[in-house]
DNA sequence: CTGCTTCCGTACGGTAGCGCACAGAGCGAC
DNA sequence: GTCGCTCTGTGCGCTACCGTACGGAAGCAG
């Protein structure tokens, strides 16, 4: 019972794949790296794998056809980047495109598919993992609405910083305003003060949090419902029962 | 074979339903007035049945703690309302509340799941559907993020008028600030350049569409791509063999 | 007709973020 | 070093939209 593969633990999906599943997808996953900038999928382009990021950071953008853009939601190694291909159509108006380096696994889509239809736990899995992302993108859509950039780079910052180990990424303030759909000089001021405050320091591309709680207390309410959202539908625990008692109640 | 009730083929996904589920379902629907105004789902609140709009038009607002909300997006005669029931999670943040009188089913939690653990030809359905929704959802984000209140004005219209029969539509500012999460005033000021143009003509609540590839021109990118994507995930036919071969390709 | 309520038009100062332009600072290449 | 490139700070006028306030018009009730 080879179910070595200590990577496939770091994705929280993957780690809560029942033993039947795990065992059957083994042979059909492949460890990938995801480099800085690197699109995995094209607006509208086909998709021929589903990625299960482990130590890198996907972002879905919205490129608009005059070139401006915005993030939708981000995945880290709590989910998965492709839905379109078991939900339906194969192919969305988004942008999937490495926010930051790391590592992943790939599933071709044929074995994606296969493991859907049988309508087992992994169905139910991917499909609460996917409310997750509905729940973040319409609170994206609020707070794009609503909400100081100042707030929204908080957000933003507590979003990645959620899904990387440290409290340091690698990010340049030109990439972060394309991601924010503002200009980098909007950026360039919300982090200066940031940076004032204590609460960050900032250079070159390199971003390193000093005051996690501080950040936390000037972002906007966004933050913090997008993470009670996933804590209550994914509450994926590493010793894995999670297959096995899949079914949320109500 | 009683498959009368004429008013269900009025909501696509219900026309869609291959005949055996149809069957199914009937006991279990019930036809309901849905009054403008009326809150189908409070923000985390518990869902006991799903909603098939037939001339209703459905909203689901996002609405912050301080009270300021913003539409995530729009649900009429082409879909259904309360897809977390079967996503999973039972709730969202987000209040669904009647945009447009009308009527439409309901079908209880229980009967909705049961059907979804079926795995059939409806489940894809629905999930096509809530892709769609998705996509919506995106759009929307974008959209409030980069185009301007004018250009949203036209874009909302058509969303309305596109689930509506006849050209008429009864709104007042008021509760379409709300929608788009700006100013009365705001939309006072864009609705007057449509009205002065010939496009529209308001008054008291009623507006009119006079122009209606006019709004088309003026609005954004947005509405054409959602309305798109709806197409193409969704390619109800009234004779109904959609469920029959309910696989999109890709 | 009178009065009340709802809905809509208008005005005005305030501000967040844009577009643009440019200067300095870090860092690698040679 | 020094050149060149990338990344970041700063300034300035501009626009869209906000908050607030008020007046008038349409419609309903009596």
């Amino acid at each position: 019972m080879k179910v070595a593969l200590p990577e496939l633990d770091q994705n929280l999906l993957l780690a809560a794949l029942p033993v039947q599943e795990r065992q059957r997808w083994l042979p059909e996953l492949e460890f990938v790296e995801l480099p800085l900038g690197h699109v995995l999928y094209e607006s509208n382009g086909t998709m021929t794998h589903v990625y299960f990021p482990t130590t890198a950071i996907v972002s879905l953008l919205y490129v608009l056809e005059d070139g401006a853009s915005a993030e939708i939601a981000v995945v880290g190694n709590e989910g998965v980047v492709g839905v379109s291909l078991f939900m339906g159509g194969g192919s969305t108006p988004n942008r999937a495109v490495v926010q930051s380096a790391g590592f992943g696994f790939k599933l071709n889509a044929h074995a994606m598919r296969e493991e859907f239809e049988r309508a087992g736990p992994v169905l139910h899995l991917l499909l609460r993992y996917t409310m997750a992302l509905i729940v973040q993108m319409s609170q994206t859509a609020v707070c794009n609405r609503h909400h100081s950039l100042d707030q929204q780079l908080c957000r933003w910052l507590l979003l990645s910083l959620d899904r990387l180990s440290g409290n340091e990424l690698s990010m340049t303030q030109e990439l972060i305003a394309n991601m924010l759909g503002v200009r980098r000089e909007g950026v360039s001021e919300s982090a200066l003060k940031l940076q004032k405050d204590g609460l960050i320091r900032y250079s070159r591309g390199r971003i390193t949090v000093l005051d996690r709680p501080g950040l936390e207390h000037r972002t906007c309410e966004c933050y913090a419902v997008v993470k009670a959202e996933y804590d209550r539908l994914l509450p994926l625990l590493k010793n894995g029962s999670f297959g096995a008692d899949s079914t949320v109640k109500n």
